[in-house]
DNA sequence: TGTTTCATGTAAGACGTTACATGATTGG
DNA sequence: CCAATCATGTAACGTCTTACATGAAACA
């Protein structure tokens, strides 16, 4: 249920619209927590029933401004310090390489490149990210986006050499089975 | 849709029951691709419908023994070699850290040391396994146990050492802002 | 004989994705 | 006036978790 306290964290920094959360799940939380459109609406309406929201203002376009109470400020607070982070590591890329062995040497060489260029791509885009303009937020969660950014960084580095190391693990064992054809 | 495949991923590696397969998925992928009994036997159910597996005999107490189709395989070497990993990184942990700022400093260190510690507890879980005598199976799926593996020993470490990085940071930003009682 | 392990199945509900649907406001 | 953006809501469907339910075989 993490997606609560994802809006109730966003809303505890700023108040915003369903809408105004929708494009901060776009821009600061795509890689840590996506979340979908109808899901952001339908949880901020559960949220409010539940009373850790409120509609403080209606603008435009019936336009909700949401902004926290103190019960969901409370309730943020205890998710944040009391409870255990959940760890959900489903890794779709990392299931595959349990099945190499159902490939060739070549076709497993060639999964394992393209999984190295996509992290490092990936890190590429950090480190845009990183060096770019988009730091025009209020100081103090741009900090804390500078902690997950650096986190990315090192991840997706990590993603690149492991899978580079692991290329170089398997043609060694290919060749030792399979030399090639002309040997010295 | 990856549970499927790691069924069949499973299966074609060697023939085997739903419970069988349960036990597999608490052993070696439980790390990355976690499975439910409810969820295995639903969607093995499925899968054989769909004619990717056939129940090739019966055992003693109803027990089924499942193997993958020509179908089943295609659909398997389809997956692994023609389409692009989804990468879905919901990171409980890491979306705390978006809220730091929402806490005292000593409560964040308190955070990060404790993420720390989980990282390096896990990390030395993972190095017993890999040093450990669990290592009796069928030559070739170890080997890819053993890159999975290793990704898991470089994962954890990276964790532990951004933690560490991430609260000398940000005791080194507090101390500047707010001094200890008795500087030099 | 009784407990553990083997073995499968189903049902309810939470969570997530995709698509459909609608309309107001802004800006060129 | 037309397009893009702002703004919200709902419906269908798929996936995952938790819990309930049942019984056969092995073993001590």
């Amino acid at each position: 249920m993490s997606l609560r306290h994802a809006l109730l964290g966003l809303l505890a920094n700023r108040t915003a619209s369903g809408y105004h959360l929708l494009k901060l799940f776009e821009r600061s939380l795509a890689n840590v927590w996506p979340a979908s459109q109808s899901q952001v609406y339908g949880e901020l309406t559960r949220l409010a029933d539940a009373g850790l929201l409120e509609v403080a203002a209606r603008g435009p376009r019936g336009r909700k401004d949401y902004t926290i109470t103190e019960t969901g400020h409370a309730e943020l607070l205890h998710w944040l310090t009391e409870t255990p982070p959940a760890l959900s590591h489903r890794n779709d890329a990392l299931l595959r390489m349990f099945f190499l062995n159902l490939l060739t040497p070549d076709q497993s060489l060639a999964l394992l490149h393209r999984h190295a260029s996509q992290a490092a791509g990936h890190h590429a885009e950090l480190r845009r990210l990183r060096d770019g303009d988009d730091w025009h937020e209020s100081g103090k969660l741009t900090a804390n986006g500078r902690l997950v950014l650096e986190y990315g960084l090192r991840l997706t580095a990590m993603q690149e050499h492991w899978a580079r190391w692991a290329a170089a693990t398997i043609a060694t064992e290919a060749a030792s089975i399979a030399p090639p054809a002309a040997p010295a």
